[in-house]
RNA sequence: GCUGGAGUGGCGGAAUUGGUAGACGCGCACGUUUCAGGGGCGUGUGAGAUCUUCUCGUGCGGGUUCGACUCCCGCCUCUAGCACCA
């Protein structure tokens, strides 16, 4: 075996893995544990391109280096089984969703081998199993059975509400609930109906049923989460959302704003994901301010940041959905104000979204009352009030707030300026703080000072209290599909009630279609039976995509228990993620109700950790270079990119497989398509030149890298090493397949250093020089450093001067090449099994222990360094190695040195790097 | 508009706390190998010049420093995310 044979080599290394299970892992006290996670795919029919394996092949190498150095490591991966794609597919074809993902995940399994991953299959999950969705009923269950006690900061069973309410009804009790909950004594409880208990326990569960304004999808037939919305259209599918109100299962997620939050500052994850969730959670610090309606007993509240501009309030402003419009409205403006609302209430998400410029509103003909200044002012109606934010009630200081200037301006309603400087700017509200005036007590305060003053002020005639507002909305938990775990509730009288733990799962009833029914309840509708004991309706809806994501991370260290979602010894073994890899693209999603559901868990004494993830890092996209050919208006004819201006010609996707240098492999061509046999081409040179351009990787734009290919033609340890080759792991890049020959190159050198050209393996056992050992454990410290700093890039490059230092060394001892294919092995595992077993190692070389550098050899013997004076590089020092740090004798020598050369002049200053400076050789 | 991140050769990208900018790879050039091709091996490769040496060079303009890709101030460009959030 003189060649370097990859195909040989990783097959046969990747059945000694599986045969042997080297991956396999438990829990092993002994050991210090480290936990690496990818984000589980979602298993499209499309199979893996290659932008999938980055992350995992990152996260392969941590693992494998950590078990070198000793950790036990638990590095599992599995499925987002359920979700839109396979349930179309299923609507379109009939096929059952099942059939189509598991045919999809064995599909990706082979592929995900092929690369030669490290997972211990054994602790494979996939959401859509029974036996894993199981326990995802099971948490929805908890969820069900807690409230959110603010008094102690946690989530708690509601059976200890439900005793505080007997004892003292709910007015002693802070808790995360309802808005509009009404306050009872505990005798209105005791007497109160079963039913009607249980509807007001609804109001504190952290799961419960609502009538909410939804983001609904015509075309998907369900409701969607804000986080799948994008500009108005959802996420999968691009299809337009409008708003409904629909009667739907919730998540109690804002009860954890604060923690999601402030928990942020303990997670080691980059700081523009931080942000996301920070800007996603938008806690804000404010004040409610009364605003009491003109002769009417109606009182307005409006949320504000900025109460110190209470006397530059001009007007106040309704959201166009405000409950009391019609209370508010005087008979001469009721037709002005219907129109309005009519059309406000009609126009899609979208509209609304479209143009934020369009300034539109319309006067109710009320006043109310400045709670301050007891002034009287013109309450409006206008559609940049969102009712979902606040209090749907927004007091307007056109003079510092942008959109309140542009209405005020278009109605011509007064601007009274309140902050010094802004008198006679064109747009006051560019100066935000500053110095108060026109503002009686305010006066001469600065904004801060006066906020605070306003809001003692307000809380004192009882007119306001300060508040904190955030952004996030609890999160939809229905949708209106069938491919998702079924939620373990029947109604009986319309109240929810929850199955007990020993009635899960309740399993996903087989239906006839997957569409929604004729009556457009969801597709369980259709399921016959679908009844509790015969007799109570099931819920129709399923849990969303996140639930079954949600909680994963803990069901791997315990993937087949059946008493409980997870061994309370294997979770507090394994804590949680020490490294999670995965795309920007859940950062307000998934990463937020993960988090959500970790806490809770962590509530209720179920995990020991309230972070799921400790540190969290972003893989790049890779993206796709699409060719383009260039065909002519109505003809079958095709013209080469620097010609086409010629002609009127309209670019075309073809095949990227087809191309090599943007030259078109015409034969190919022919072959690949129908009406391309008889094509005819416009050639510059004699050759096809096709256009390109960088795209997202997908099969309509013909230009997806299959890893199979790769591997095919260059080996799984080629295509690893390439993807980190490529550049920084966090960054974005194009797939081009320019460097991989440099790469593979690298590993048939490497190759080379163990034979000779007779084909003779001709290790040597010799000790080593000096200079072997400084390039080996140079490359050790270099590898070691660059592993922890996810920095694969650079230790790539560390791989590929050694190797060729070697070779030019002609260095073939054992001592150093074994320290080599281990420190290897994470980044090409299979050619360094291969290796190891031929240097005689018996058994995997996961076994082995990764080198430790030794700092000796660390240190460059003898080599120049400038010094410089005053700019100029003035003589070459010589420096050695182990020199004391801190030598002062030296440093004095060498500012008498450096004087000499100043020609007598002092220099200003002599700077000497420490470590560097030994002798001085002028 | 706000918030992150980034601007370095023909290209992908290196450069510890400020200390020889351009590692490593691709590409290119020359040489070499009884070398058909492909491949292998070696050398060179930021720009400019009066070419053993010198000058200029890390988006632009300033500053701090003996010394700046790195730190500070002001711009420009690209990219990602958020966006009527009161």
């Amino acid at each position: 075996m003189a060649e370097y044979d990859f195909r040989a080599i990783e097959k046969k290394w990747q059945n000694y893995w599986k045969d042997k299970e080297i991956y396999k892992v438990q829990v092993d006290t002994s050991k210090p544990k480290f936990y690496a996670l990818d984000m589980f795919p979602y298993p499209s029919g499309a199979g893996l391109h290659v932008g999938h394996p980055l992350g995992y092949i990152a996260s392969d190498i941590v693992s494998r280096y950590k078990r070198l150095k000793g950790y036990n490591v638990l590095h599992p991966m599995g499925f987002d089984a359920f979700g839109l794609p396979a349930e179309q597919y299923a609507i379109q074809t009939g096929q059952h969703p099942a059939i189509t993902t598991e045919k999809n995940i064995s599909r990706y399994k082979e592929q995900l081998n092929n690369i030669g991953f490290s997972f211990d299959w054994d602790k494979e999950v996939q959401t859509c199993d029974p036996a894993y969705y199981k326990w995802t009923q099971w948490i929805f269950l908890q969820l069900f059975h807690s409230w959110y006690n603010k008094e102690t900061d946690q989530a708690e069973p509601i059976e200890q509400l439900t005793k505080r309410f007997e004892k003292d009804g709910n007015q002693t009790v802070l808790a995360a609930c309802d808005e509009d909950t009404p306050s009872f004594s505990a005798q209105e409880w005791q007497q109160m109906s079963e039913h009607d208990q249980q509807s007001m326990l609804l109001n504190y569960r952290l799961t419960y049923v609502s009538d909410t304004v939804v983001n609904w999808c015509p075309e998907l037939g369900t409701v969607l989460a804000n986080d799948e919305i994008k500009d108005g259209f959802s996420e999968r599918g691009g299809f337009p959302v409008e708003r409904r109100k629909m009667k739907q299962w919730m998540m109690r997620i804002t009860a954890f704003a604060d923690r999601l939050l402030s928990g942020l500052d303990k997670v080691d994850w980059s700081d523009s994901l931080k942000e996301m969730q920070r800007n996603w959670i938008g806690k804000s610090f404010g004040c409610e301010l009364d605003f009491k309606v003109k002769d009417s007993d109606i009182v307005l509240t409006a949320f504000t940041t900025r109460s110190d501009t209470i006397y530059g309030v001009t007007y106040v402003t309704l959201a166009p959905e405000h409950e009391l419009i019609d209370q508010l409205t005087t008979p001469d403006q009721k037709q002005a104000v219907e129109a309005y609302v009519e059309v406000a209430k009609n126009r899609s998400e979208r509209d609304r979204m479209a143009d934020v410029k369009t300034v539109s509103g319309v006067f109710t003909g009320s006043f109310v009352v400045n709670p301050i200044n007891g002034e009287e002012i013109p309450l409006w109606v206008a559609d940049y009030v969102l009712a979902g934010y606040g209090t749907g009630v927004v007091m307007a200081v056109p003079s510092s707030d942008d959109r309140d200037f542009r209405f005020a301006k278009h109605f011509n309603l007064p601007i009274r300026m309140v902050i010094e400087g802004t008198e006679n700017m064109e747009d006051p509200t560019e100066k935000k703080h500053g110095k108060m005036i026109n503002s009686d007590f305010l006066n001469g305060m600065e904004s801060t000072e006066a906020i605070k003053a306003v809001n003692e002020r307000a809380e004192k005639k009882g007119v306001g209290k300060p508040k904190v507002n955030y952004r996030m909305r609890d999160a939809v938990f229905s949708r209106q599909r069938y491919w998702g775990e079924p939620v373990p509730v029947y109604f009986k009288d319309g109240i929810p009630h929850p199955l007990s733990t020993d009635e899960l799962p309740l399993n996903l009833p087989s239906v006839d279609e997957y569409k929604p029914t004729s009556t457009g309840e969801p597709p369980l509708g259709r399921a016959v039976d679908w009844k509790y004991d015969g007799q109570y309706e099931y819920e129709l809806t399923t849990m969303p995509g996140w639930a079954g994501s949600s909680w994963y991370h803990f069901r791997y260290m315990d993937p087949h228990n059946e008493e409980e979602m997870v061994s309370k010894t294997k979770q507090s073994y394994w804590e949680n993620v020490d490294l999670y890899i995965g795309g920007t693209e859940h950062a307000t999603g998934h990463l937020l109700y993960s988090r959500f559901w970790t806490k809770f868990l962590y509530d209720r004494g179920y995990v020991t950790v309230d972070e799921p993830y400790k540190k969290l890092v972003n893989q790049g996209m890779i993206q796709g270079v699409s060719s383009f050919m260039y065909r002519i208006a109505g003809e079958n004819k095709y013209v080469s990119y620097h010609l086409r201006e010629n002609y009127e010609t309209s670019a075309m996707h073809v095949d990227v497989s087809l191309v090599k240098d943007n030259q078109l492999d015409i034969e190919s061509f022919k072959k690949w398509k129908q009406d391309a046999q008889v094509a005819e081409f416009v050639l510059e040179n004699g050759v096809y030149i096709c256009g390109s351009e960088v795209e997202k990787m997908s099969k309509s734009k013909f230009n997806v890298v299959n890893p199979d290919d790769v591997i095919e033609q260059y080996g799984a340890d080629t295509l690893r090493m390439y993807e980190m080759f490529l550049g920084p792991l966090e960054q974005s890049k194009p797939w081009n397949t320019n460097g991989i020959d440099g790469v593979f190159k690298f590993l048939r050198k490497l190759w080379r250093l163990f034979y000779d050209d007779a084909d003779n393996f001709i290790v040597t056992e010799g000790t080593a020089t000096e200079a072997e050992m400084k390039i080996l454990h140079k490359t050790i410290k270099k590898v070691q450093e660059d592993i922890e700093d996810l920095s694969f890039n650079t230790s790539v490059s560390g791989f590929m001067i050694c190797v060729n230092e070697l070779t030019s060394m002609k260095c073939h001892k054992r001592e150093v090449l074994n320290d080599l294919v281990v420190i290897l092995s994470p980044f090409a595992p299979h050619i360094a099994e291969e290796l190891w077993h031929q240097l005689g190692h018996e058994g995997s070389i996961v076994h082995a222990v990764f080198p430790q550098y030794q700092e000796k050899y660390l240190i460059e013997a003898s080599h120049e360094y400038p010094i410089s004076v005053n700019g100029k590089v003035r003589a070459k020092m010589e420096f050695a190695l182990d020199m004391p740090k801190d030598d002062i004798e030296k440093a004095v020598l060498a500012s008498e040195q450096v004087q000499k050369w100043t020609e007598g002049k002092a220099p200003k200053r002599v700077i000497i790097v420490p470590k560097k400076i030994v002798n001085i050789v002028v």
